[in-house]
DNA sequence: ACTACTATTAGGAAGTATTCCTATTAAAGT
DNA sequence: ACTTTAATAGGAATACTTCCTAATAGTAGT
């Protein structure tokens, strides 16, 4: 997804384009990282230093509703991610790294669930917890 | 998992075995909920009313580092479960129940993902967030 | 370009789940 | 029963998120 597209959906459904709202969607569009509110407010402030952490949050709660990123919670701290497909998050425990692996299945198991629960799917979170590559040394 | 079971393990490993401590188990085996600290503290002051929110959760601490309950958190709020083997949650985002589904091929992404990304898996968390047979009514 | 409208923002206060702190209590071995 | 010290009660402290409100600025219409 390119940051034009996103800016002319929100424009479309009369959300008003700030230089803040830009500069939020910029920074997850561009970084592999899964950055917590914090990290994106102290990194959108470097361009924008008057930037509130209560306007990254409320920027942040409108892009995931309009499904443009994916929120998920880590250690009861929410980490954000511009990529929206269904995948696994693999959380390292020990330096709070995110990796994201693409796993076909996830879509059968989610349509297999649904049928047997009737339950109406709205989303799905995928994680696994370990010790990344770098980490795992440390503990065995 | 019975509770003697349980007690027996704890006391091997020298945790002393207290009624707050039996009470707490007690509950989760018997529950199909997936209750919040708040809950388990609330039910376990019904038999013992003097037992205070933090001896909740170091106790529940205990049990999960013991791999005795299963811990997910949902909405920025921790949730217990004494089914401890490899399931999906089944989270309804209307009237906030928990189900559980099994599913044996949890443990084959979990084996593909660990060798494809090099990472050591601890634990795995697959949760699917929607609206129950009840609920979901109300909202088509 | 100017104006009016009002969505959005900044900044901080309030809220909420969890962890931390410490004197007291009680489980369990002797 | 006595001793040791793990565990507890109760509340304070912490941390992330949401809420509140006056000020600001994006956008449509002129």
């Amino acid at each position: 997804m390119q940051l034009e597209q996103i800016v002319d959906s929100l424009r479309e459904e009369g959300h008003r384009i700030t230089p803040q709202r830009i500069a939020i969607m910029d920074y997850l569009l561009k970084t592999e990282d899964h950055p917590s509110a914090e990290l994106v407010h102290n990194v959108v402030k470097k361009k924008y230093p008057m930037t509130s952490l209560s306007t990254v949050y409320k920027t942040l709660d409108l892009l995931r509703e309009k499904k443009l990123v994916n929120e998920i919670e880590v250690e009861g701290e929410a980490r954000f991610d511009a990529h929206v497909d269904e995948h696994i998050n693999l959380v390292c425990l020990s330096c709070g790294k995110i990796d994201d692996v693409d796993e076909s299945t996830l879509k059968n198991i989610q349509l297999k669930v649904a049928k047997k629960s009737e339950y109406l799917i709205i989303k799905g979170s995928f994680e696994l917890h370990g010790y990344c590559s770098k980490c795992k040394v440390k503990f065995q």
